[in-house]
DNA sequence: TTGATATATACGGTTAACCGTATATAATGC
DNA sequence: GCATTATATACGGTTAACCGTATATATCAA
């Protein structure tokens, strides 16, 4: 684990969007994202990607959906720094507006499919 | 403390070492980190200034020196995030060779005007 | 197979980040 | 004043990061 590639990783307001919401709910698929997000898929796959290449997320497959969430094989003190960030972040914009969207999110793919 | 600005700050493997030099050492001047990463002053220098520009950093004139330390007005959870990265990284490569140089600097600022 | 949905990638363009080298600024000491 | 040391910045160039739009891939359902 480079410190440097996974800070970099961390250093971009789309992608902690997206670690917010993953380390808050567990795991989510890209079109949960998208929607919580309000941002254009490409651009969420993209940061998604990015942070899977980091290795500071882990994504499977799941039917038509790719599920993400943080990677739980972090090391400790990674593991570490995300939580300390997002325990901080919890309460603030955007990421506690973007946890209200996406729980107003009709016709989640987990209440229609799976989980 | 935009949180994005302070992750991108820390995502660079030469500001990375500048800081964990600073972690451990308390207070630097630019030609002691310089020398101990052996690398070219310009380069350091600018560094410098974007940990600075994200208040990663803070820096105050001491004669004809700069002395930057670590901010110790960071918020409580960019402090621990600093705290936590620099405990794993204290005895890897390159950080523990960096302290190692730094302490075979001969003629240390401190040692001849101050501190 | 066809169509619909979910996700990833390719394309083209703009901006920002890095580098080395050279030079400017600032303080010190004579 | 001038020379020396310490530090910052300017210049020019290369690479990497971001964006929006369009399209490709993958799965499911019929």
């Amino acid at each position: 684990m480079d410190a440097a590639t996974f800070f970099r990783a961390l250093g971009d307001a789309t992608r902690l969007r997206c670690l917010a919401l993953l380390h808050a709910e567990g795991e989510l698929c890209v079109c949960e994202l998208t929607y919580a997000l309000d941002l254009a898929q490409p651009k969420i796959s993209r940061h998604l990607g990015q942070l899977r290449q980091a290795e500071v997320v882990e994504a499977h497959r799941h039917g038509a959906w790719m599920h993400y969430r943080v990677n739980p094989d972090l090391p400790d003190w990674a593991r570490a720094v995300v939580d300390e960030w997002a325990r901080a972040a919890v309460a603030a914009a955007p990421y506690a507006d973007d946890r209200r969207a996406l729980h107003g999110m009709p016709d989640r793919p987990e209440n229609t499919c799976c989980a």
